[in-house]
DNA sequence: CGGGTCGCTGTGAGGCCGCTGAGGAGAATC
DNA sequence: GATTCTCCTCAGCGGCCTCACAGCGACCCG
C-alpha cells in the first residue's frame, strides 16, 4: 500500500512517515499544495493524507481539482480545530474523511485503514445533469455555464432531484426531503416552487408526472 | 444497507426511520444508550446516527466503548446546538461525522453518503414482458426501445399485468388492486382501459380470454 | 342460422390535477 | 423603522383523465 503524506510541518510529516512506514505503508511525503497535487496525479498512490494548511494551494484546492480530473484517490483530511474552514466544507469539496487536530494516532491508522478498505469513492462531488451543474461546496448552480441565482428553498428542492436524475419523485417524498418532515405543508408549495425552479433553469427540464411527480430530464 | 438509529425522542426518530426507509435502507431505532451501544455491537450494521443526549448512556460514550473494543462503524452523530458538548468533542471521542440540531434532511443524508461512500445505487427491478420494459424508479415504460406515454391508471394497469406474465387475471382481480377497491367501479372501465393500452402497446399482447380475463403475452 | 352473452369502442360529461398570479407573514437587510 | 426577500397559502382556471353509456361486433350455444 503505498500512501502520499502532504503536510508542511516537518516534524508531524517526520511522526506520520515514520509511524506509517512501521504498520507496512510505503510512505511519501510532499511539503507544499502544488507538489502534493502533482504527485498525487502521477504516483500511483492508494490514499493520500492531506493538510488543509498548505502553501502554495490549500488541501481543499488540491481536492478539488484532483477530483475535476476525475481522480478518485482516496483523501484524508487533517486540519486546525479552529481554522477558518470547517469539517463540512472538507466533506463537501470532495475529501473522503476529515481528522481536526490534535487527533490520536490510532484514529488516523483506523480512520486511514476504513478509507483504504473502501476503496476509491465512486461519486462525484459536482452533480450534473445535462448542461446543469450544482456544487454543494459553494452552493452554486450554473446552467449552461451561466450561473443561476436559488434561493434555499429552490436549491434544496434542485439539489434533491439532481440525485435522482430520471427518476420520478413524489410530492409526498419532496415535502417529506426537502421542507421539514415535522411541519405539514400543503402539496401546493411543492408546485409553486417548481414553478420558480422551471422558470430559472428552464422550462422543459423538469418534467410533470400526472398523478406521480416530477422527473428531472 | 442497514442502518441503526438511536434517539430519544420519538418524534424525531420516526420521522427518520420512515424518511431514511423511503431511501432504500433497512433502519432499526432504539431509543436508550445501551440498547444503541447493544445494537451496534451486534446488529451488523452498515451505519449508525447517534444522539448525543440519550438516557442511560451518552452518545458519546456509546461511541467510546465501541471504539475502545475496535469496533469501526461508521458513526453520524446529532447534537442540540447549545448542548454542553461542542462537535470537537464528538469527533475527538470517535464519531465520523457531526450534525448540529436543527439540520436540513438533504445534509443528513448527503452526509450520510458521503460516510457510506457507498457504490452506484442500485437501481429497483426493471420489469420486462417480451420487448416490454417497465421502469418504477423512473415511472417509464418503453415498447422495443420506444418510450410509450400512459396515464396513471393505464400504468397502474399495466404495472399489475406485467408482474404476472402469462397468467390470466381476472377483470374484478383488477379491480380490486388497480381501482381503488372502496369505490365501486364498473367492470367496463377495465375494458375501456385494456383497450387504451392495447392501442398503446400493441394490439396483439394482450389478449382476451373470454369469461376468465387478460393474459399478457 | 338465430338468439343471447360477452367484450370493444366512440362520445361526452364531470372532476381531479397541476399551474399561476396575488398577497400576507415573517425574516433579513439597510 | 422601512424596504426587500423569501416562503407559503389561496383561489381560479385550464386541461387532461376517468369513466358511464350505448351501440355494435364477436363469439358461443342450441
Amino acid at each position: 500500500m503505498r500512501l502520499l503524506v502532504v503536510e508542511d510541518e516537518s516534524r508531524l510529516a517526520f511522526a506520520l512517515q515514520r509511524g506509517l512506514q512501521a504498520e507496512g505503508f510505503a510512505v511519501d511525503v510532499e511539503s507544499t499544495g502544488p507538489a502534493g497535487l502533482d504527485a498525487a496525479r502521477h504516483g500511483g498512490y492508494d490514499a493520500m493524507i492531506l493538510d488543509v494548511m498548505l502553501p502554495g494551494l490549500s488541501g481543499y484546492e488540491v481536492v478539488r481539482r484532483l477530483r475535476a480530473e476525475e481522480h478518485w484517490l482516496p483523501v484524508l483530511m487533517l486540519s486546525a480545530k479552529d481554522g477558518e474552514y470547517d469539517q463540512a466544507d472538507g466533506l463537501d469539496c470532495g475529501a473522503d474523511d476529515y481528522l481536526t487536530k490534535p487527533f490520536s494516532y490510532v484514529v488516523l491508522l483506523a480512520r486511514l485503514r476504513a478509507l483504504l478498505r473502501r476503496g476509491a469513492p465512486e461519486r462525484p462531488t459536482v452533480l450534473t445533469v445535462g448542461d446543469l451543474r450544482l456544487d454543494p461546496a459553494r452552493r452554486r448552480v450554473t446552467r449552461a455555464d451561466v450561473e443561476v441565482a436559488l434561493t434555499t428553498r429552490e436549491y434544496a428542492l434542485l439539489d434533491y432531484l439532481m440525485r435522482r436524475p430520471g427518476e420520478v419523485v413524489s410530492k409526498t417524498e419532496l415535502l417529506d426531503h426537502v421542507w421539514d418532515a415535522s411541519l405539514d405543508t400543503a402539496p401546493n408549495a411543492v408546485e409553486v416552487y417548481v414553478g420558480y425552479l422551471r422558470r430559472k433553469i428552464g422550462r422543459d427540464r423538469l418534467e410533470t408526472v400526472r398523478g406521480a411527480g416530477y422527473r428531472l430530464a
